[in-house]
DNA sequence: CAAACGATTTTCT
DNA sequence: GAAAATCGTTTGG
């Protein structure tokens, strides 16, 4: 790799043209093995992502976009991707999100657990805990706290000193990624059925949910 | 302006 | 397994 700066590349950080394509199904499931990397009070932080889950935009009843819904909170979905959206959910956790597919167009993958990289004893701190153990960062509410994600950082570029993801030549086999349905969409009538949740078998850090 | 409700996690029984 | 915690966003009056 290289170095730029006083910053030290470890990994490709991912290119604009990643996000922009339209299949988000295609995007959250290439996000699996990908690192998401927080610079955050000075402490650098990442993780590997291990679960993801596609909003498919105004056509998906799950999506906070559905039926081209544009709110305050909603409007950085219409952002050209490439963008992060954090959103406070149950009123404690916030869940990061990254906005695809090109302006106007509401797409999103929600991350729903990664896997601890750099940063673990910050990592630990923030989450008050003491030992590494899979609920540190799997689920989408642990996942942020610990690598210290907040609704300030939404609209921020995925590709800078502060939050960035980055491709670190993780290969993932097909084999080992299975499809499922997303968690806690129940709401959302059919589309709650379809098959665009996306995890690692296996993994110990994706979410338990009941949801599959 | 009031009220209901989460793309969840933790704790208690 | 059930229920609480907790607050910004959204919707309805």
């Amino acid at each position: 790799m290289r170095a730029s700066g006083d910053l030290l590349y470890l990994g490709m950080i991912l290119p604009e043209s990643f996000y922009l394509r339209e299949d988000v199904v295609r995007i959250a499931r290439e996000l699996l093995g990908k690192v998401l990397v927080t610079h955050i009070d000075g402490i650098r932080t990442s993780a590997t992502i291990v679960e993801t889950e596609a909003y498919g935009g105004i056509t998906d009843k799950a999506s906070h976009a559905y039926g081209g819904r544009r709110t305050n909170r909603t409007e950085v979905m219409y952002s050209r991707g490439g963008v992060a959206y954090v959103f406070l959910c149950y009123g404690i956790h916030h869940l990061f999100n990254v906005v695809t597919n090109a302006a106007d167009v509401p797409h999103a993958v929600l991350i729903r657990a990664a896997e601890p990289a750099e940063g673990l004893e910050a990592m630990l701190q923030r989450r008050g805990k003491t030992t590494l153990k899979p609920a540190l960062t799997a689920g989408p509410g642990a996942l942020s706290a610990a690598l210290g994600i907040h609704t300030g950082l939404t609209g921020v570029g995925l590709s800078g000193n502060g939050l960035r993801i980055e491709d670190r030549g993780i290969e993932i086999n097909d084999a080992d990624i299975i499809a499922a349905t997303r968690v806690g969409v129940a709401y959302a009538g059919t589309d709650a059925l379809l098959p665009y949740r996306f995890y690692l078998k296996g993994n110990k850090f994706v979410s338990k949910s009941k949801g599959l």
